[in-house]
DNA sequence: CTTCTTTGGTAGCATGTTGCAACCGTTGTG
DNA sequence: CACAACGGTTGCAACATGCTACCAAAGAAG
């Protein structure tokens, strides 16, 4: 599906987030690039991932928009993936998997990695999706609409 | 990767969740469930995918506690899948990645199909990272610690 | 109760993608 | 200058995907 099916045609935001990033590989990086993550062998290490398939998947990212590549900051001639805006802006995404993982997939007291806010090295506040007047919705009080924006 | 590479053991939550859904198709099917979607040919239909896949799918959701299988409820012998909370709390997940889709593949004015509140028809507040006192975090707000919880 | 259609699959096969291991040029290091 | 590390590329075997055909059970029509 990765390549051949393409969701690009349709018109649901997330079909064309979804094809957009590509497989699960790249989502993986983009959690390491939000993770410090930005040499090819760090994303390989962290990943386990085969290099060709890393090749591919950070070559994708970029086409896409979501990293972008440049001189390594340590004055090497090597270059680093780094987050582009549009990249920062899948943030919400990965907390929100990282929160679903952890309510669901871990024993109470097992060990795991954890996102702190860097200030005061606490847990974060769980994501919650708001109406425009700040309601809290749940997924019955939605509905998909389709519309011409405009 | 989906059936082999497993990253069940990883003690990053992200990974968790992401080898939980499986793969793109997986997510689709869930956010047509959250759609209105229960029926094996409403999803067929509205996905367009290979049956077999979809039987797989549908069976890997189920055993993952995301989708569960339940008599029809409109009296039919047939059997129809829905959300178990567990997949009820992929809620912000898919409007996380909605959200990034709208602001990110749409051209202002492009018709596309929105997650509206149903109470108002209005469109949804965008999803914030808060920190546990409320403070809205940027990616560079954040960092991972690796911790034993507890 | 008989036939036709819909539903919800399964089976087999061609093709595409993944993962692995080996290799390789360039860059950094002692 | 030698040697290791980095960042890939290539070829191949194994696996997963998608397509089409097929099929049994259920529902609808008469």
């Amino acid at each position: 599906m990765v390549a051949r099916t393409r969701f690009d045609d349709s018109e649901c935001p997330v079909a064309r987030s979804v094809d957009a990033i590509g497989d699960w590989w790249s989502l993986l990086i983009v959690r390491d690039a939000f993770d410090g993550s930005r040499r090819f062998g760090e994303f390989q290490r962290s990943l386990g991932v085969a290099k060709n398939i890393l090749t591919a998947r950070l070559r994708t990212l970029v086409a896409g928009g979501v990293l972008e590549s440049v001189p390594a900051s340590d004055g090497s001639a090597y270059r680093e993936y780094v987050l582009t805006p549009k990249g920062k802006a899948l943030f919400p995404v990965i907390v929100a998997l990282r929160q679903w993982g952890e309510q669901n997939f871990f024993t109470p007291g097992e060990s795991h990695s954890e996102l702190v806010d860097r200030r005061q090295g606490h847990r974060l506040r769980a994501l919650e999706v708001l109406s425009s007047d700040g309601r809290r919705l749940d997924p019955d009080d939605t509905t998909v609409h389709k519309i011409s924006t405009q």
